[in-house]
DNA sequence: ACACATTAACTGACTGATCAGTCAAATTTT
DNA sequence: AAAATTTGACTGATCAGTCAGTTAATGTGT
Protein backbone atom coordinates (compact mmCIF):
# COMPACT_ATOMS: atom_id res chain seq x y z
CA UNK A 1 0.00 0.00 0.00
CA UNK A 2 1.19 3.52 -0.78
CA UNK A 3 2.27 5.77 2.06
CA UNK A 4 1.82 9.26 1.74
CA UNK A 5 5.48 10.68 1.26
CA UNK A 6 6.07 8.33 -1.60
CA UNK A 7 5.11 11.20 -4.38
CA UNK A 8 5.17 14.22 -1.95
CA UNK A 9 8.73 15.68 -3.07
CA UNK A 10 9.42 18.99 -1.83
CA UNK A 11 6.00 19.77 -1.20
CA UNK A 12 6.01 22.95 -2.71
CA UNK A 13 4.18 23.62 -5.85
CA UNK A 14 2.84 20.14 -7.47
CA UNK A 15 1.54 18.55 -4.21
CA UNK A 16 -2.31 19.09 -5.69
CA UNK A 17 -1.46 17.36 -8.70
CA UNK A 18 0.65 14.66 -7.44
CA UNK A 19 -2.10 14.05 -4.39
CA UNK A 20 -4.72 13.88 -7.67
CA UNK A 21 -2.62 11.13 -9.24
CA UNK A 22 -2.28 9.33 -6.10
CA UNK A 23 -5.49 8.87 -5.63
CA UNK A 24 -6.50 8.14 -9.42
CA UNK A 25 -4.23 5.53 -9.40
CA UNK A 26 -5.90 4.17 -5.83
CA UNK A 27 -9.04 4.06 -7.90
CA UNK A 28 -7.41 2.16 -10.60
CA UNK A 29 -5.93 -0.78 -8.17
CA UNK A 30 -9.31 -0.69 -6.19
CA UNK A 31 -11.44 -0.88 -9.32
CA UNK A 32 -9.13 -3.88 -10.23
CA UNK A 33 -9.33 -5.32 -6.70
CA UNK A 34 -12.68 -4.86 -5.79
CA UNK A 35 -14.58 -3.71 -9.14
CA UNK A 36 -16.34 -0.69 -10.18
CA UNK A 37 -19.41 -2.12 -8.38
CA UNK A 38 -17.12 -3.04 -5.05
CA UNK A 39 -15.23 -0.23 -5.12
CA UNK A 40 -16.22 2.59 -2.11
CA UNK A 41 -14.42 6.11 -1.48
CA UNK A 42 -13.16 4.67 1.81
CA UNK A 43 -11.73 1.52 -0.61
CA UNK A 44 -9.99 3.81 -2.68
CA UNK A 45 -8.86 6.48 0.33
CA UNK A 46 -7.77 2.99 2.64
CA UNK A 47 -5.29 2.41 -0.62
CA UNK A 48 -3.89 6.08 -1.05
CA UNK A 49 -3.51 6.07 2.92
CA UNK A 50 -5.42 9.14 3.08
CA UNK A 51 -8.17 9.57 4.81
CA UNK A 52 -12.20 9.72 3.41
CA UNK A 53 -12.40 13.71 2.96
CA UNK A 54 -9.66 13.85 1.18
CA UNK A 55 -11.32 12.55 -1.88
CA UNK A 56 -13.99 15.39 -1.69
CA UNK A 57 -11.11 17.58 -1.12
CA UNK A 58 -9.54 16.96 -4.45
CA UNK A 59 -12.16 15.95 -6.65
CA UNK A 60 -15.83 17.06 -6.73
CA UNK A 61 -17.45 13.73 -6.59
CA UNK A 62 -16.79 10.13 -6.32
CA UNK A 63 -18.16 9.94 -10.39
CA UNK A 64 -15.27 13.07 -11.12
CA UNK A 65 -12.78 10.79 -9.63
CA UNK A 66 -14.00 7.87 -11.62
CA UNK A 67 -13.72 10.35 -14.89
CA UNK A 68 -10.49 11.42 -13.82
CA UNK A 69 -9.75 7.98 -13.79
CA UNK A 70 -10.94 6.66 -17.04
CA UNK A 71 -8.98 9.58 -18.79
CA UNK A 72 -6.05 9.22 -17.09
CA UNK A 73 -5.98 5.49 -18.65
CA UNK A 74 -6.91 6.15 -21.64
CA UNK A 75 -3.92 9.18 -21.76
CA UNK A 76 -1.62 6.97 -21.00
CA UNK A 77 -2.66 4.52 -23.30
CA UNK A 78 -3.09 6.75 -26.37
CA UNK A 79 0.84 8.34 -25.08
CA UNK A 80 1.83 4.75 -25.42
CA UNK A 81 0.68 3.74 -28.60
CA UNK A 82 1.35 7.16 -30.20
CA UNK A 83 5.13 6.41 -28.50
CA UNK A 84 5.69 3.62 -30.39
CA UNK A 85 3.98 5.12 -33.48
CA UNK A 86 6.50 7.66 -33.44
CA UNK A 87 9.59 5.43 -33.10
CA UNK A 88 8.42 3.35 -35.93
CA UNK A 89 10.18 3.92 -39.09
CA UNK A 90 7.73 4.74 -42.17
CA UNK A 91 7.49 1.37 -43.25
CA UNK A 92 3.62 0.94 -43.10
CA UNK A 93 3.47 -2.45 -41.89
CA UNK A 94 6.40 -2.16 -39.31
CA UNK A 95 4.37 1.30 -37.82
CA UNK A 96 1.55 -1.32 -37.76
CA UNK A 97 3.25 -4.54 -35.72
CA UNK A 98 4.49 -1.10 -33.24
CA UNK A 99 0.68 -0.65 -32.53
CA UNK A 100 -0.46 -3.60 -31.69
CA UNK A 101 3.08 -4.61 -29.80
CA UNK A 102 2.41 -1.55 -27.68
CA UNK A 103 -1.20 -2.48 -27.01
CA UNK A 104 0.23 -5.66 -25.50
CA UNK A 105 3.13 -4.33 -23.69
CA UNK A 106 3.49 -4.75 -19.79
CA UNK A 107 2.32 -1.19 -18.92
CA UNK A 108 -0.45 -1.31 -20.49
CA UNK A 109 -2.21 -4.53 -21.02
CA UNK A 110 -1.86 -5.76 -17.14
CA UNK A 111 -5.01 -7.07 -15.91
CA UNK A 112 -5.17 -4.65 -13.44
CA UNK A 113 -5.77 -2.23 -16.02
CA UNK A 114 -7.27 -4.47 -18.57
CA UNK A 115 -9.93 -4.94 -15.87
CA UNK A 116 -10.28 -1.39 -15.39
CA UNK A 117 -10.91 -0.61 -18.95
CA UNK A 118 -13.62 -3.30 -18.95
CA UNK A 119 -15.19 -1.76 -15.98
CA UNK A 120 -16.09 1.15 -17.29
CA UNK A 121 -16.45 -0.48 -20.93
CA UNK A 122 -19.59 -2.25 -19.23
CA UNK A 123 -20.89 0.91 -17.07
CA UNK A 124 -20.00 3.54 -20.64
CA UNK A 125 -23.46 3.51 -22.30
CA UNK A 126 -24.95 5.03 -18.73
CA UNK A 127 -22.52 7.72 -18.48
CA UNK A 128 -22.30 10.00 -20.95
CA UNK A 129 -19.18 11.77 -19.57
CA UNK A 130 -17.56 8.04 -19.52
CA UNK A 131 -18.85 7.44 -23.14
CA UNK A 132 -17.24 11.04 -23.82
CA UNK A 133 -13.92 10.14 -22.90
CA UNK A 134 -13.89 6.86 -24.37
CA UNK A 135 -15.20 8.27 -28.06
CA UNK A 136 -12.56 10.81 -28.13
CA UNK A 137 -10.04 8.31 -27.21
CA UNK A 138 -11.00 5.64 -29.66
CA UNK A 139 -12.42 8.02 -32.36
CA UNK A 140 -8.18 9.33 -32.71
CA UNK A 141 -6.78 5.58 -32.73
CA UNK A 142 -9.66 4.64 -35.49
CA UNK A 143 -8.60 7.50 -37.82
CA UNK A 144 -5.03 6.79 -36.91
CA UNK A 145 -5.14 2.98 -37.52
CA UNK A 146 -7.52 3.38 -40.62
CA UNK A 147 -4.78 5.43 -42.13
CA UNK A 148 -1.90 3.08 -41.75
CA UNK A 149 -4.19 0.18 -42.76
CA UNK A 150 -5.13 2.36 -45.86
CA UNK A 151 -0.90 2.83 -46.50
CA UNK A 152 0.07 -0.74 -46.26
CA UNK A 153 -3.09 -1.86 -48.75
CA UNK A 154 -1.92 0.39 -51.16
CA UNK A 155 2.13 0.04 -50.87
CA UNK A 156 1.27 -3.54 -50.48
CA UNK A 157 -0.91 -3.93 -53.54
CA UNK A 158 -4.17 -5.41 -51.02
CA UNK A 159 -6.97 -4.49 -53.54
CA UNK A 160 -9.19 -6.82 -51.49
CA UNK A 161 -8.42 -4.63 -48.40
CA UNK A 162 -11.20 -2.03 -47.22
CA UNK A 163 -9.14 0.00 -44.48
CA UNK A 164 -12.10 1.01 -42.50
CA UNK A 165 -12.95 -2.98 -42.22
CA UNK A 166 -9.57 -4.16 -41.62
CA UNK A 167 -8.84 -0.94 -39.04
CA UNK A 168 -12.14 -1.69 -36.44
CA UNK A 169 -11.41 -5.12 -37.12
CA UNK A 170 -7.97 -4.92 -35.48
CA UNK A 171 -9.28 -2.83 -33.02
CA UNK A 172 -12.05 -5.82 -31.83
CA UNK A 173 -9.20 -8.62 -32.12
CA UNK A 174 -7.10 -6.12 -29.78
CA UNK A 175 -10.60 -5.83 -27.26
CA UNK A 176 -11.38 -9.10 -27.58
CA UNK A 177 -7.66 -10.51 -26.81
CA UNK A 178 -7.81 -8.15 -23.63
CA UNK A 179 -10.81 -9.64 -22.31
CA UNK A 180 -9.61 -13.13 -22.56
CA UNK A 181 -6.48 -11.83 -21.01
CA UNK A 182 -8.62 -10.69 -18.09
CA UNK A 183 -10.47 -13.65 -18.01
CA UNK A 184 -8.46 -16.38 -18.75
CA UNK A 185 -4.83 -15.75 -17.50
CA UNK A 186 -3.47 -19.05 -17.43
CA UNK A 187 -4.50 -19.72 -21.12
CA UNK A 188 -4.09 -16.61 -23.02
CA UNK A 189 -1.09 -14.55 -21.52
CA UNK A 190 0.21 -11.48 -22.75
CA UNK A 191 2.75 -12.72 -25.11
CA UNK A 192 0.34 -15.02 -26.78
CA UNK A 193 -2.20 -12.46 -27.17
CA UNK A 194 0.23 -10.27 -28.69
CA UNK A 195 1.15 -13.40 -31.08
CA UNK A 196 -2.13 -13.65 -31.81
CA UNK A 197 -2.63 -10.25 -33.07
CA UNK A 198 0.26 -10.49 -34.96
CA UNK A 199 -1.02 -14.02 -36.79
CA UNK A 200 -4.21 -11.52 -37.15
CA UNK A 201 -2.29 -9.08 -39.02
CA UNK A 202 -0.42 -11.83 -41.21
CA UNK A 203 -3.73 -13.21 -42.01
CA UNK A 204 -5.00 -9.35 -43.54
CA UNK A 205 -1.67 -8.72 -44.72
CA UNK A 206 0.35 -11.93 -45.93
CA UNK A 207 2.96 -10.70 -47.92
CA UNK A 208 4.19 -8.36 -45.14
CA UNK A 209 3.77 -10.56 -41.75
CA UNK A 210 4.96 -14.05 -40.92
CA UNK A 211 2.72 -16.46 -40.40
CA UNK B 1 -42.88 -2.24 -18.20
CA UNK B 2 -43.72 -5.81 -17.66
CA UNK B 3 -46.83 -6.65 -16.10
CA UNK B 4 -47.72 -9.70 -13.82
CA UNK B 5 -50.15 -11.60 -15.75
CA UNK B 6 -47.44 -11.65 -18.95
CA UNK B 7 -46.19 -14.88 -18.64
CA UNK B 8 -47.61 -16.50 -15.94
CA UNK B 9 -49.98 -18.60 -17.76
CA UNK B 10 -52.53 -21.20 -16.89
CA UNK B 11 -51.27 -20.74 -13.18
CA UNK B 12 -50.93 -23.80 -11.85
CA UNK B 13 -47.63 -25.84 -12.29
CA UNK B 14 -45.05 -23.74 -13.60
CA UNK B 15 -45.68 -20.82 -11.91
CA UNK B 16 -42.72 -20.48 -9.73
CA UNK B 17 -40.31 -21.24 -12.39
CA UNK B 18 -41.78 -18.58 -15.05
CA UNK B 19 -42.07 -16.18 -12.12
CA UNK B 20 -38.38 -16.70 -11.99
CA UNK B 21 -38.00 -16.34 -15.72
CA UNK B 22 -39.53 -12.62 -15.31
CA UNK B 23 -37.33 -11.38 -12.72
CA UNK B 24 -34.45 -12.96 -14.81
CA UNK B 25 -35.75 -10.64 -17.49
CA UNK B 26 -36.18 -7.73 -15.77
CA UNK B 27 -32.87 -7.74 -13.97
CA UNK B 28 -31.16 -7.75 -17.67
CA UNK B 29 -33.51 -5.01 -18.70
CA UNK B 30 -32.12 -3.11 -14.98
CA UNK B 31 -28.81 -4.04 -15.94
CA UNK B 32 -29.16 -2.94 -19.43
CA UNK B 33 -30.72 0.23 -18.69
CA UNK B 34 -28.84 1.64 -15.28
CA UNK B 35 -25.58 -0.69 -15.36
CA UNK B 36 -24.49 -3.46 -12.60
CA UNK B 37 -23.94 -0.53 -10.21
CA UNK B 38 -27.50 1.07 -10.77
CA UNK B 39 -29.37 -2.03 -10.46
CA UNK B 40 -30.55 -2.67 -7.01
CA UNK B 41 -33.41 -5.07 -6.06
CA UNK B 42 -35.83 -1.81 -6.04
CA UNK B 43 -34.73 -1.43 -9.46
CA UNK B 44 -35.66 -5.18 -10.84
CA UNK B 45 -38.75 -5.75 -9.01
CA UNK B 46 -40.06 -2.55 -10.37
CA UNK B 47 -39.07 -3.33 -13.70
CA UNK B 48 -41.00 -6.84 -13.23
CA UNK B 49 -43.83 -5.24 -11.99
CA UNK B 50 -43.58 -7.30 -8.25
CA UNK B 51 -42.61 -6.39 -4.92
CA UNK B 52 -39.32 -6.00 -3.34
CA UNK B 53 -39.94 -8.79 -0.99
CA UNK B 54 -40.32 -11.52 -4.37
CA UNK B 55 -37.08 -11.38 -5.07
CA UNK B 56 -35.72 -13.17 -1.63
CA UNK B 57 -38.63 -15.32 -1.85
CA UNK B 58 -38.12 -16.57 -5.78
CA UNK B 59 -34.12 -16.14 -5.26
CA UNK B 60 -31.33 -16.83 -2.20
CA UNK B 61 -30.01 -13.64 -2.53
CA UNK B 62 -29.44 -10.75 -4.92
CA UNK B 63 -26.18 -12.17 -5.99
CA UNK B 64 -27.90 -15.50 -6.67
CA UNK B 65 -30.32 -13.67 -8.76
CA UNK B 66 -27.02 -12.14 -10.58
CA UNK B 67 -25.75 -15.54 -11.07
CA UNK B 68 -28.79 -16.99 -12.63
CA UNK B 69 -29.20 -13.91 -14.50
CA UNK B 70 -26.12 -14.65 -16.29
CA UNK B 71 -26.44 -18.14 -16.65
CA UNK B 72 -29.57 -17.67 -18.50
CA UNK B 73 -27.55 -15.06 -20.94
CA UNK B 74 -25.06 -17.77 -21.60
CA UNK B 75 -27.62 -20.99 -22.25
CA UNK B 76 -29.45 -18.34 -24.41
CA UNK B 77 -26.71 -17.91 -26.46
CA UNK B 78 -25.32 -21.31 -26.29
CA UNK B 79 -28.71 -22.53 -27.79
CA UNK B 80 -29.12 -20.01 -30.08
CA UNK B 81 -25.66 -20.46 -31.63
CA UNK B 82 -25.90 -24.75 -31.32
CA UNK B 83 -29.39 -24.46 -32.89
CA UNK B 84 -27.33 -22.99 -36.02
CA UNK B 85 -24.60 -24.85 -35.82
CA UNK B 86 -27.26 -27.99 -36.44
CA UNK B 87 -29.38 -26.35 -38.78
CA UNK B 88 -26.11 -25.97 -41.42
CA UNK B 89 -25.14 -28.22 -43.68
CA UNK B 90 -22.02 -30.58 -43.51
CA UNK B 91 -19.68 -27.90 -45.21
CA UNK B 92 -17.24 -26.69 -42.66
CA UNK B 93 -17.22 -23.14 -44.42
CA UNK B 94 -20.92 -22.94 -44.25
CA UNK B 95 -21.03 -24.35 -40.61
CA UNK B 96 -18.16 -21.50 -39.39
CA UNK B 97 -20.58 -19.05 -41.30
CA UNK B 98 -23.39 -19.88 -39.66
CA UNK B 99 -22.50 -19.71 -36.03
CA UNK B 100 -20.59 -16.26 -36.83
CA UNK B 101 -24.47 -15.17 -37.92
CA UNK B 102 -25.93 -16.30 -34.90
CA UNK B 103 -23.52 -14.20 -32.91
CA UNK B 104 -25.01 -11.29 -34.92
CA UNK B 105 -28.45 -11.95 -34.68
CA UNK B 106 -30.94 -9.61 -33.58
CA UNK B 107 -31.74 -12.15 -30.41
CA UNK B 108 -28.45 -12.20 -29.39
CA UNK B 109 -26.41 -9.46 -30.26
CA UNK B 110 -28.80 -6.43 -29.11
CA UNK B 111 -27.41 -3.46 -27.47
CA UNK B 112 -29.78 -4.59 -24.39
CA UNK B 113 -28.11 -8.12 -24.04
CA UNK B 114 -24.38 -7.06 -24.97
CA UNK B 115 -24.21 -4.58 -22.27
CA UNK B 116 -25.51 -6.60 -19.58
CA UNK B 117 -22.35 -9.17 -21.07
CA UNK B 118 -19.97 -6.93 -20.41
CA UNK B 119 -21.81 -5.77 -17.37
CA UNK B 120 -20.65 -9.19 -16.14
CA UNK B 121 -17.26 -9.17 -17.68
CA UNK B 122 -16.51 -6.29 -15.56
CA UNK B 123 -17.14 -8.09 -12.73
CA UNK B 124 -16.07 -11.85 -13.85
CA UNK B 125 -12.83 -11.81 -12.14
CA UNK B 126 -13.73 -10.69 -8.77
CA UNK B 127 -17.01 -12.99 -8.67
CA UNK B 128 -15.75 -16.93 -8.92
CA UNK B 129 -19.71 -17.70 -9.91
CA UNK B 130 -19.54 -15.89 -12.45
CA UNK B 131 -16.20 -16.52 -13.93
CA UNK B 132 -17.12 -20.54 -13.37
CA UNK B 133 -20.34 -19.95 -15.59
CA UNK B 134 -18.34 -17.93 -18.20
CA UNK B 135 -15.87 -20.17 -18.44
CA UNK B 136 -18.04 -23.64 -19.04
CA UNK B 137 -19.76 -21.84 -21.58
CA UNK B 138 -16.51 -20.11 -23.19
CA UNK B 139 -14.42 -23.81 -22.49
CA UNK B 140 -17.34 -25.46 -25.08
CA UNK B 141 -17.72 -22.88 -27.53
CA UNK B 142 -14.32 -22.71 -27.93
CA UNK B 143 -13.63 -26.53 -28.59
CA UNK B 144 -16.28 -26.13 -31.11
CA UNK B 145 -14.97 -23.31 -32.93
CA UNK B 146 -11.09 -24.80 -32.81
CA UNK B 147 -12.42 -27.64 -34.29
CA UNK B 148 -14.73 -26.02 -37.12
CA UNK B 149 -11.34 -24.20 -37.88
CA UNK B 150 -9.40 -27.12 -38.29
CA UNK B 151 -11.62 -28.77 -40.50
CA UNK B 152 -12.23 -26.46 -42.81
CA UNK B 153 -8.02 -25.70 -42.59
CA UNK B 154 -7.38 -29.01 -43.24
CA UNK B 155 -10.45 -29.62 -45.95
CA UNK B 156 -9.30 -26.41 -47.72
CA UNK B 157 -5.59 -26.91 -47.95
CA UNK B 158 -5.28 -23.77 -45.35
CA UNK B 159 -1.57 -25.54 -44.09
CA UNK B 160 -0.57 -22.07 -42.44
CA UNK B 161 -3.49 -21.94 -40.23
CA UNK B 162 -3.16 -22.84 -36.91
CA UNK B 163 -6.37 -23.52 -35.44
CA UNK B 164 -6.33 -22.69 -31.76
CA UNK B 165 -4.69 -19.64 -33.14
CA UNK B 166 -8.11 -18.69 -35.64
CA UNK B 167 -10.42 -19.62 -33.38
CA UNK B 168 -9.39 -17.54 -30.36
CA UNK B 169 -9.26 -14.87 -33.10
CA UNK B 170 -12.86 -15.30 -34.20
CA UNK B 171 -13.83 -15.56 -30.98
CA UNK B 172 -11.51 -11.96 -30.19
CA UNK B 173 -12.98 -10.41 -33.26
CA UNK B 174 -16.69 -11.48 -32.32
CA UNK B 175 -16.78 -9.57 -28.74
CA UNK B 176 -14.64 -6.44 -29.62
CA UNK B 177 -17.28 -6.03 -32.30
CA UNK B 178 -19.79 -6.38 -29.72
CA UNK B 179 -18.10 -3.65 -27.89
CA UNK B 180 -18.30 -1.53 -30.64
CA UNK B 181 -21.90 -2.35 -30.93
CA UNK B 182 -22.46 -1.36 -27.94
CA UNK B 183 -20.40 1.75 -27.09
CA UNK B 184 -20.95 2.74 -30.86
CA UNK B 185 -23.99 1.65 -32.65
CA UNK B 186 -24.12 4.58 -34.87
CA UNK B 187 -21.40 3.81 -36.49
CA UNK B 188 -21.65 -0.11 -35.89
CA UNK B 189 -24.94 -1.82 -36.48
CA UNK B 190 -25.36 -5.35 -35.60
CA UNK B 191 -25.45 -5.99 -39.74
CA UNK B 192 -22.07 -4.06 -40.52
CA UNK B 193 -20.85 -6.00 -37.48
CA UNK B 194 -21.72 -9.11 -39.36
CA UNK B 195 -20.15 -8.23 -42.28
CA UNK B 196 -16.86 -7.02 -40.35
CA UNK B 197 -16.57 -10.63 -38.73
CA UNK B 198 -17.29 -12.21 -42.47
CA UNK B 199 -14.53 -10.28 -43.44
CA UNK B 200 -12.55 -12.07 -40.80
CA UNK B 201 -13.43 -15.12 -42.22
CA UNK B 202 -12.25 -14.08 -45.91
CA UNK B 203 -8.58 -12.77 -44.22
CA UNK B 204 -8.41 -15.89 -43.09
CA UNK B 205 -10.22 -18.81 -45.31
CA UNK B 206 -10.17 -16.58 -48.18
CA UNK B 207 -10.78 -19.54 -50.75
CA UNK B 208 -13.93 -20.22 -49.14
CA UNK B 209 -15.37 -16.62 -48.23
CA UNK B 210 -16.28 -13.53 -50.03
CA UNK B 211 -14.44 -10.69 -49.78
C1' DA C 1 16.74 35.10 11.91
C1' DC C 2 12.57 34.76 14.45
C1' DA C 3 7.74 35.21 15.87
C1' DC C 4 3.43 35.45 14.15
C1' DA C 5 -0.39 35.41 10.65
C1' DT C 6 -2.47 33.39 6.72
C1' DT C 7 -3.44 30.01 3.72
C1' DA C 8 -3.51 25.17 2.09
C1' DA C 9 -4.04 20.39 3.01
C1' DC C 10 -5.93 17.01 5.60
C1' DT C 11 -8.77 14.50 9.11
C1' DG C 12 -12.56 11.75 10.82
C1' DA C 13 -16.94 12.04 13.09
C1' DC C 14 -21.40 13.04 11.54
C1' DT C 15 -25.74 13.08 8.38
C1' DG C 16 -29.21 11.70 5.42
C1' DA C 17 -30.00 8.53 1.85
C1' DT C 18 -30.08 4.02 0.09
C1' DC C 19 -29.38 -0.67 0.15
C1' DA C 20 -30.20 -6.01 0.85
C1' DG C 21 -32.43 -8.97 3.49
C1' DT C 22 -36.29 -10.23 7.06
C1' DC C 23 -40.76 -11.32 8.42
C1' DA C 24 -45.52 -11.06 10.07
C1' DA C 25 -49.54 -10.34 7.82
C1' DA C 26 -52.42 -10.35 3.61
C1' DT C 27 -53.69 -12.55 -0.54
C1' DT C 28 -54.14 -16.08 -3.88
C1' DT C 29 -54.13 -20.79 -5.29
C1' DT C 30 -54.87 -25.63 -4.42
C1' DA D 1 -58.86 -25.00 5.28
C1' DA D 2 -54.30 -25.66 4.04
C1' DA D 3 -50.47 -24.39 1.40
C1' DA D 4 -48.15 -21.39 -1.62
C1' DT D 5 -47.17 -16.94 -2.92
C1' DT D 6 -46.86 -12.02 -2.42
C1' DT D 7 -46.59 -7.77 0.05
C1' DG D 8 -44.33 -3.73 2.15
C1' DA D 9 -42.85 -1.91 6.45
C1' DC D 10 -38.89 -2.59 9.14
C1' DT D 11 -33.76 -3.28 10.40
C1' DG D 12 -29.01 -2.85 10.43
C1' DA D 13 -25.35 -1.88 7.45
C1' DT D 14 -23.03 0.91 4.22
C1' DC D 15 -22.51 4.64 1.36
C1' DA D 16 -21.18 9.61 -0.48
C1' DG D 17 -20.78 13.91 0.85
C1' DT D 18 -20.23 17.62 4.65
C1' DC D 19 -17.82 20.30 7.82
C1' DA D 20 -15.75 21.99 12.05
C1' DG D 21 -11.49 21.47 13.68
C1' DT D 22 -6.40 20.09 13.26
C1' DT D 23 -1.98 20.08 11.22
C1' DA D 24 1.42 21.55 7.97
C1' DA D 25 3.19 24.88 4.73
C1' DT D 26 3.86 29.51 3.25
C1' DG D 27 4.12 34.37 3.75
C1' DT D 28 5.00 38.75 6.36
C1' DG D 29 6.66 42.03 9.60
C1' DT D 30 10.34 43.19 12.67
Amino acid sequence: MARRGDTVGAGRGGVREARRRELIEATISSIAKRGLSGTTLNSVTEEAGLSHGTVNFHFVSKEALYAETLRALADEHQVHWQGALDQAGPDPAERLSAVVAADFAPAVCSRRKVAVWFAFWGQARHRPTYLAIQSAHDDHRRERLENLCADLAAAGGYDEIVPKVAARNLEAVIDGLWLQVLLYPKEMKREEALANAKAFLASLFPRHFEV
